[in-house]
RNA sequence: GGACCUUUAGCUCAGUUGGUUAGAGCGUUUCCUUGACAUGGAAAAGGUCACUGGUUCGAGUCCAGUAAGGUCCA
């Protein structure tokens, strides 16, 4: 056995078990009838993405489950991937041939898409690579891409399986145009950002029908660059200000002249402005539907990259819509039209992947109506599919309540090109002229694919049945998806639940296993929300605020155990995360601190079977257990308990922190140190690392799902698995798993022991302060005197030597009577500290008044408590005696204090 | 405008169905390189639990309202 160097240094020890373990396989999931399967999808990441702190925090929590399932004896399956991002990765290819001073259309269609395939060939593979540094435990063998073929196949099927069942439809209608990136893009992917913008009021002047002039009417506006669009001016039918003026016409101030109808509309806000609305319908989804109503005509004066057209007039054609805006409102200005200029501030629809605002925009696009909309709540709803925290129930919900139809196609090269082809030279918006199948018709030089590609999402909400193969008989087969779906839990943000969550399950339910019932079709069960990491100000981590440490950067610093234990400890369930590296530290020495436990186990030398827990269990020798032996098995099946609740409830930073506290307080700072004295003794020495190693193998089982690495290490250094196997082949026991084993040896743990050692670490923890208050605290030659009863005396002298270990003290003694000494009064009796000679009974005056005043409060209080009929009549009698035995403990306290305050004078 | 979340020690957070003197980590102060660990040990200081009312024998915890901050939807 390899000997355990003083510290741990991960680089290496990370490197060498993740290569066991890919060499081996570990990581595959297998079908294995009998076993429980336990299954996650990966949520995948974009192909052109780089490893974040969000990502970090994601894929720990996935890796802890699925380690944590292997552990418990499931068949566990991580299935990994990435997604073709359309948008995200075209930009990316794009810039890189700007520098050319090149664009996609240099290349064409084919050659561009070859270009980006070389793209995701070269680079696309990092984020995946970055995971495995990471110690994610995927079935790397599986790794999915979006565009693979075929995924590729499955994405067209649905397509054509959810047109023929009438789901998909096109049509020209307001969609979000992106003028950056040139495409429409979905609701979803629309973000509202507060703008500090400028109100124009501008007069439409009436035109002359009753002989008089001068009359107009005022309009509200930001988008003054619109008006050679408008069509119209809309007042309410029931506003009284401009009844009068319904079916006159104005004319319109700047643009290519015209006179714009007057029309009532019941849409028109008679509080907003002045009341009376411009209508564009080409650039406004209200006044789209209010032109349908009143049949305008639709007037679009821009370009599809944001830069106003002919329509436009001569003055703004070929402008950028924000020049252009400005120099309309010149132009009002010249006209005399423009009334006043104020400042706005608005919400703006951005879009999320360029950061510019969308134009709503009349086109040509294909549309998804939801499928299985009612299911997809009901299941929610009924808890088939569970939500942690279960809050975000709600907002599926309502997202359902409000659905929209889903504009599925975009404007792209890059992403999966739509399965409908059109006769040539024949009218594409007649139905009759499409063909729409996976492969395309068989006369295809009579057709034309359409050249639009499908939404990324449209892909990746296919995901946790696509990925298994579906729907074929013989991959599914190979793919173990009868075995794996449902798959177990999805780990997401809540930014995600609208673009996988409630698509995914949409999907899950409308595809798989038609007829079955709904918990056989959804694609999981739990759905964990993690929060969201924002660095210390509480400002979402983004790269271009630059506010986001790279993660491999602090691998290499902490290690990817000490991030992972780090990022786990400050992550609360459903709430966000202020990122504090001082934690990830933290991380970094509680691995230290492990390590070093194992160092002095080791150090102690072989004790025996260590392979296996009953051949460590057989070595435990009843006979010689003490109180600190009860009290160390005690913490460790609590803690053991604990650790399963916090998974049973998705508490992982609950789980780490219980761990943390038990082996380092109680384990390490206890129950080594007292092993110390036991272990002089030939007696008691075999027992004690019996016990130490039952309490270290148990741990790091425990452990292993949050720093797999250097429990790995450990585990193979203690030898606690047989050679050439890996910690995760065990299985974990449970509490009572444990405790049995433990009864095979006739052990029954003794609460009475258990609390009796409470009891002895207050009392070495007031002796050590004793010492600290007199400024000796790193003395280890002081006497203590105790004043106390036989029966106390018979629990401290069978310590003696580990308590005076422990507190630092040369000897415990017996006394009857001690002057002058200061003292401190514990649940063991009064204890002395012998330096009668030195002592300052002016300031041990004080010290004890102090401690006496608070001590009096506490007795006034329980006292009143219980002087309290209603209290004493209604409160429950453990409630009761708890407060009885209270003040009693604590007025006999007093009593001792106050003698001790007699005795200095 | 609607929904949800947060407010506890200098900082970041725990605090289970209401019940002894509200906890942890980090930071701070003092002491300590003792044979696992200075990535460590010992001790200490530090909190009118955002505010106002209510329910209750008893409220950090339950209810109502107010304020501040945040998120999503419109």
């Amino acid at each position: 056995m390899a000997e355990i160097s003083k510290s741990y240094e991960p680089r290496e020890v990370e490197k060498k078990w993740y290569a066991a373990w890919l060499g081996a396989k570990a990581f595959a999931g297998k079908v294995q009838p009998g076993h429980e399967a336990y299954g996650i999808v990966i949520p995948p990441p974009n192909v052109t993405g780089v490893l974040t702190m969000g990502h970090v925090l994601n894929n720990t929590i996935q890796d802890i489950l699925i380690r944590r399932a292997r552990l418990e004896g499931k068949s566990a399956l991580w299935l990994p991937g990435t997604d073709h991002a359309g948008i995200a990765t075209q930009t990316v290819v794009e810039r890189e041939l700007r520098k050319e001073k090149k664009t996609r259309h240099h290349f064409g269609r084919e050659k561009f898409v070859e270009k980006v395939w070389a793209w995701r060939e070269e680079k696309g593979g990092i984020i995946l690579e970055q995971l495995r540094r990471l110690g994610a435990s995927c079935d790397w063998d599986r790794t999915a891409f979006t565009m693979d073929p075929g995924y590729s196949q499955r994405v067209m099927h649905v397509f054509v399986e959810l047109f023929n069942r009438g789901h998909i439809y096109r049509g020209k209608r307001m969609v979000n145009w992106c003028p950056s990136t040139q495409t429409a893009l979905s609701d979803e992917e629309v973000i509202m950002k507060p703008v500090n913008g400028t109100m124009y009021r501008v007069r439409y002047a009436l035109n002359d029908l009753t002989g008089k002039s001068g009359e107009y009417i005022e309009v509200k506006t930001t988008r003054p660059e619109t008006i050679p669009g408008d069509v119209a001016i809309a007042v309410h039918p029931e506003d009284p200000r401009y009844s009068a003026l319904i079916g006159r016409t104005v004319r319109r101030p700047i643009g290519p002249a015209a006179d714009l109808r007057i029309v009532a509309d019941a849409a028109v806000d008679k509080e907003f402005g002045t009341g009376a609305l411009k209508i564009t319908p080409a650039h406004d989804r209200v006044d789209y539907e209010i032109g349908l109503r009143h049949k305008l005509p639709v007037i679009d004066v821009l370009n599809p990259n944001g830069t106003l057209n002919e329509l436009a007039g001569p003055e703004l054609a070929g402008m950028d819509r924000f020049a252009a805006r400005k120099k309309a409102a010149e132009m009002l200005k010249e006209a005399g039209a423009l009334v006043a200029e104020e400042p706005y501030a608005n919400n703006v629809g951005y879009s999320e992947r360029a950061d510019v605002p969308i134009e709503p925009r009349l086109t040509e696009q294909w549309w998804l109506k939801y499928p299985k909309i009612e299911e997809a709540k009901a299941v929610v709803r009924d808890g088939q599919i569970k939500f942690h925290p279960e809050r975000w129930s709600k907002v599926y919900l309502h997202w359902l309540e409000n659905i929209q139809d889903w504009c599925i196609s975009r404007q792209l090269w890059w992403g999966h090109r739509i399965p409908v082809w059109y006769r040539k030279d024949a009218d594409r918006s007649d139905p009759k002229n499409w063909h729409v199948s996976v492969n395309g018709p068989a006369d295809a030089a009579n057709w034309e694919q359409e050249e639009d590609v499908l939404d990324t999402w449209f892909s990746s909400w296919l995901w946790p049945f696509a990925t298994l193969g579906w729907p074929d008989a013989g991959e599914m087969k190979a793919a173990g998806f009868d075995y794996f779906y449902p798959t177990t839990t999805l780990v997401t943000g809540p930014d995600i639940i609208f673009f996988w969550v409630a698509r995914m399950i949409m999907a899950g339910l409308e595809f798989v296993r038609p007829g079955e019932p709904p918990e056989r079709r959804i694609p999981f069960k739990h759905v964990y929300f993690t929060g969201i990491i924002r660095d210390q100000q509480g400002r979402k981590m983004s790269k271009s605020l630059g506010n986001s440490p790279d993660p491999l950067d602090l691998i290499d610093t902490y290690g990817a155990d000490g991030l992972r234990f780090g990022i786990i400890s400050i992550a609360p369930q459903g709430q966000d995360i202020r990122f504090q590296e001082d934690r990830i530290e933290s991380g970094k020495n509680f691995c230290n601190k492990l390590w070093n436990a194992c160092r002095f186990r080791q150090m102690q030398g072989d004790a025996g079977d260590n392979s296996t827990l009953t051949g460590i269990t057989a070595r435990l020798e009843t006979a010689h257990f003490d109180g600190d032996d009860h009290a160390i098995l005690d913490r460790l099946l609590a803690t053991t308990r604990e650790v399963d609740r916090c998974f049973a409830e998705f508490e992982f930073s609950a789980a780490v922190q219980a761990l943390y506290g038990f082996f380092w307080n109680d384990f390490c700072d206890w129950y080594v140190e007292v092993s110390k004295s036991k272990l002089q003794s030939p007696d008691t020495k075999a027992n004690c690392l019996a016990i130490q190693d039952l309490v270290l193998r148990q741990t790091l089982l425990l452990l292993h799902p949050f720093i797999p690495f250097i429990t790995e290490e450990l585990w193979s250094l203690l030898g606690y698995g047989a050679p050439g196997t890996f910690i995760e082949h065990t299985h974990l026991e449970n509490a009572s798993q444990l405790a049995t084993a433990s009864h095979l040896r006739g052990l029954v743990l003794d609460h009475a022991q258990v609390a009796a050692v409470a009891n002895l670490k207050a009392f070495v923890s007031q002796a050590r302060a004793l010492k600290a208050d007199h400024n000796l605290a790193s003395r280890r030659d002081v006497k203590f005197f105790v004043i106390t009863g036989d029966r106390e005396w018979g629990l401290l002298s069978a310590s003696a030597a580990k308590l005076t270990r422990m507190a630092g003290a040369a000897s415990l003694e017996r006394r009857e009577k001690v002057e002058g000494a200061p003292a401190v009064v514990t649940t063991l009796g009064t204890l002395y500290l012998d330096l009668a000679s030195t002592v300052d009974a002016g300031v041990e005056k004080v010290r004890l008044t102090k401690e006496l005043e608070t001590l009096k409060k506490h007795v006034a209080g329980t006292e009143a408590r219980l002087a309290n009929k209603a209290f004493t009549d209604k409160a429950p009698a453990a409630v009761l005696e708890g407060a009885r035995k209270q003040l009693a403990d604590q007025q006999a306290k007093q009593a001792e204090l106050e003698r001790l305050l007699k005795s200095l004078g």
